[in-house]
DNA sequence: CATAATAGTGGATAAAGTCCACTAATACAG
DNA sequence: CTGTATTAGTGGACTTTATCCACTATTATG
């Protein structure tokens, strides 16, 4: 009856590889979840424009990609295009973002950042930047690069 | 005017520091919506209970501790406390948990995994474990286990 | 040129999140 | 003990996101 044990072997072992790897996934929405509600203790404190976790993400991507257009920002933050029309159209009317239509492309419509836009993404910086590495206080600085690294490594593909 | 550069140079390191905490926080929201996005396509085929990623991570974290209090439970998935509630009625009424009434304090009602529960939970482990595998396949296994390491240590504090 | 594909918009509805108030039970100081 | 502060859980009301689908305008392609 070896092979019994055999196959309760694998089970056992894929079993274990299932409950490591949904363990990340519930460690990585714990981790989410903190940056969350560190970033939310301070929102009263920098979010004058009152832009929201949604608007502030989409700030944050702008400030990395300069000028992209919606559905190029859409992809990137993993969002609806939907969704991103009215996130867009919100920080506009607050003066954060403007458009202009691209060029070369009479369909898509470039997103950049305002002066104002600029400003509140240096604000938003900051206490991101605070939160972040208040959570990465256990860690050390070498980890916290490692951790950087292994994200780009895994997000590599879908750099666009 | 030598004092001059050497705040501008102070100024470029925070603001290189800050930068880097930002883009780490921004890597971690996309790794985040990517393994949302990779569990929402397989979800027509595992979640024939309908539970939701809300139902979802509440039992995984369930199975994870065993019997809790529901605001325990509510503290380690970080999420609002009449949200909890509304969504273990929701388990509940689907039959997948079940809960009791603490013999050590009448306030609190321990939550629990029912046999019908257990299954569903099988089935979630495996897509999540799956979608996980399938997300990290660029990074090596023992830079898995240091990802894990990391954000364990991270969170090491509130374990509760 | 016809047809398919892409960028963006808008509507409708569902699911989460957020805040606040409230009850019941427990802890605790005096 | 006894009044008071805390804690667990529930419920209501409201806001924000998410999701899905249909639709227009533009570009790409056979």
């Amino acid at each position: 009856m070896d092979f019994i044990h055999y196959y309760e072997l694998v089970d056992k072992v894929n079993k274990s590889v299932a409950m490591q790897n949904t363990e990340l996934a519930l460690l990585i929405d714990r981790f989410m979840r903190k940056i969350h509600f560190g970033l939310q203790a301070k929102a009263h404190a920098f979010d004058r424009e009152r832009v929201g976790p949604g608007g502030g993400i989409v700030l944050l991507t702008l400030a990395d990609m300069g000028c992209p257009g919606l559905n190029e920002l859409t992809r990137r933050v993993a969002r609806d295009k939907s969704q991103m029309t009215r996130t867009i159209r919100s920080l506009e009317s607050k003066g954060l973002v403007a458009r202009k239509p691209s060029p070369a492309d009479a369909r898509v419509s470039l997103v950049h950042l305002t002066g104002e836009g600029e400003r509140v993404v240096g604000e938003l910086r900051q206490a991101v930047a605070e939160t972040i590495s208040e959570i990465l206080a256990p860690i050390s600085k070498q980890d916290e690069e490692v951790l950087r690294r292994l994200l780009e490594q895994a997000l590599l593909e879908d750099v666009t």
